[in-house]
DNA sequence: TTGTAGGCGTTATCAA
DNA sequence: TTGATAACGCCTACAA
């Protein structure tokens, strides 16, 4: 493979030149600059990014680190964080955790090791290895889960307050035994959306410790399944679900379908998300839409601002979700022609 | 941050004992090595894969290129080539291509640049670049898509033979105008799709010239939406839909939402890729299955055994999609009773 | 078994 | 403006 000398010793010149030449410094004379550049041609010579980044000690890539790249909740990330590295200049590599520590520990010291020139993390689990990252000074940002020690910069949803706002939303619509699905436990986003949901049965003065909820693996419906499947088995099922993301809905949905109960009359669901398939659907199905693209794009900006300037302070960045109310939580047939009567029902 | 020879200092030896004892090689005495290990502790060393990879000549890095990270499909495919990659020790940077050329020319560039052991590619256009690649002599496999020129390492569905079964099956199931909406014209896979979905419309004596398809952009419903419309705008508008793919599949069943035709009883549907809420629907969608994660494994292992061995013969492996009749292209009720009369409406 | 020293391909510093 | 030269951090003959 042709190298920097190579080149040089075909167009007449040093090696420097070549470098300044190639990398537009200051003042070559134009005449060895077009030398260098048909040199360069006919030898198809194509500069060893390793060797700079090397000499430079620096690079312009950033890793990105989701953990599921079949959640089209981090691909949208993915996109944001995308489109505003590139015209910044910089590439990203995406990493999939798989929601696996060491999974995630090993794309970690990748990054140190090839000395990205920062991270955006999703952290799965109690993310060991990014003390490291910290200690080396490498920028990172954490995305939808905050990283644990002192906070540096993130972007988060407020997923508490919409999981909230959905809950009672289903209570308004005239539901009265609110259930939940959610992620597993000690997952952030898992936890502060059945926290959400107690908040809003604790408004309307019910007793969260007796709300009928399970937890479920994020990426596979069929755990979601089973959890809605022991729900609707208790002595008291609830009348209505909140879940806590699209893949989860369809393993729900499909348990309801089983049962034959129809969304949005026998029962009131609302999920975390907004999959293109939920207009689809009959009834399309209520969701709590979340910010994708922006989470991304101001992960990307936050870590660029970082790069830059290393020693500002750090920020985080709340960016709120949004409660897109359609059929599958109407209030029924059945409660409306009865009147809701004493619970926190609306109409 | 920490050198080599830092380590070297602390532990009281040379680098190069410093190298060998933490690759592993051959005999170091464990007194050495122990000391060395403390040291790299102390110091928080993380070797510099740069210096590393400059001096080895190689990277245990693999590139892979697809064109739209938010497509399903695609995201598939990158966990099977991930799984393969990481058994063997490599790691997997994903890039988005976009779809766009230019982009994909310059995550070849950095590929090439950072010297990459390996790319895998879903070519997008005329992959112009790729032939970059080749003289270098970085292996490559093309993935979904063959590349230009003499074939190389790649891996393929028999998407063609699959979009004749499907409309093969259309046809068999009473349905007597079927239509194709195929994604852009000049991608492979859409010209495959409506060649094959003419082939099955030749072989049942069907003049192909007269069948009605449009093309509409792969990754969004929007196009596919305005496609149907006009589809179902014709003066003989077709009862039955070959759709090229789940993005817009959901584009179609909105416009056929927004006609009220019901699928299989008003207009028989198929559509490429099985995703997972096509049996939410109601009723459940007709698909082509592909075996996207066999896809990824299956380029990861051709890459694997490219880089071991540059002078092996190039193989192309050919997979099979797999057509899995669902609720969406049930014959019409109508056509059931009056047997086949002769408008390709329905009722 | 360990240490010395040279080089991987660039870029940056310093003279000329 | 250009060229020789010294790093960047690591690995690996080769020598001890």
């Amino acid at each position: 493979m042709a190298t920097i000398s190579d080149v040089a010793a075909k167009a007449g010149v040093s090696t420097a030149t070549v470098s300044r030449a190639l990398n537009g410094k200051s003042t070559v004379d134009p005449q060895l600059v077009a030398r260098v550049r048909t040199a360069v041609d006919e030898l198809g010579y194509q500069p060893n990014g390793l060797a700079r980044n090397l000499r430079r000690q620096e690079t312009a890539v950033l890793a990105l680190i989701i953990s599921d790249v079949e959640n089209p909740f981090f691909t949208a990330i993915a996109r944001g964080v995308e489109d505003v590295a590139q015209t910044a200049g910089y590439s990203v590599v995406l990493c999939n955790s798989d929601e696996k520590p060491d999974k995630e520990r090993r794309y970690l010291d990748v990054a140190l090791q090839e000395r990205v020139a920062g991270v955006v993390l999703c952290p799965a689990g109690t993310a060991t290895g990014v003390e490291l990252l910290r200690q080396r000074g490498t920028p990172v940002v954490a995305v939808d889960r905050p990283l644990p020690g002192e906070p540096g910069d993130q972007v988060l949803v407020n997923t508490r307050l919409a999981a909230r706002e959905a809950t009672t939303h289903l209570l308004d619509a005239g539901y009265r035994r609110v259930g939940c699905v959610t992620g597993p436990s000690g997952i952030r986003t898992a936890d502060e959306r059945l926290a959400g949901y107690r908040d809003a049965l604790g408004a309307a003065g019910m007793a969260p410790t007796s709300a009928p909820f399970r937890h479920a693996e994020y990426h596979r419906a069929d755990g979601a399944r089973a959890a809605a499947v022991e729900l609707l088995d208790l002595a008291e099922p609830p009348d209505a679900l909140l879940i806590a993301n699209s893949a989860m809905a369809i393993g729900v949905l499909e348990a309801l379908a089983g049962r034959g109960l129809r969304p949005g009359r026998d029962i009131g669901v609302v999920a975390f998300d907004d999959p293109p398939w939920a207009t689809l659907i009959d009834p399309p199905l209520s969701v709590v839409a979340q910010p994708t693209y922006q989470i991304g794009s101001a992960a990307a900006e936050l870590l660029l601002a970082r790069i830059g300037d290393p020693d500002r302070p750090p920020v985080t960045r709340t960016l709120a979700a949004q409660l897109i109310p359609r059929g599958s939580s109407r209030g029924g047939r059945h409660r409306e022609v009865t009147g809701g009567s004493r619970s926190p029902g609306s109409r």
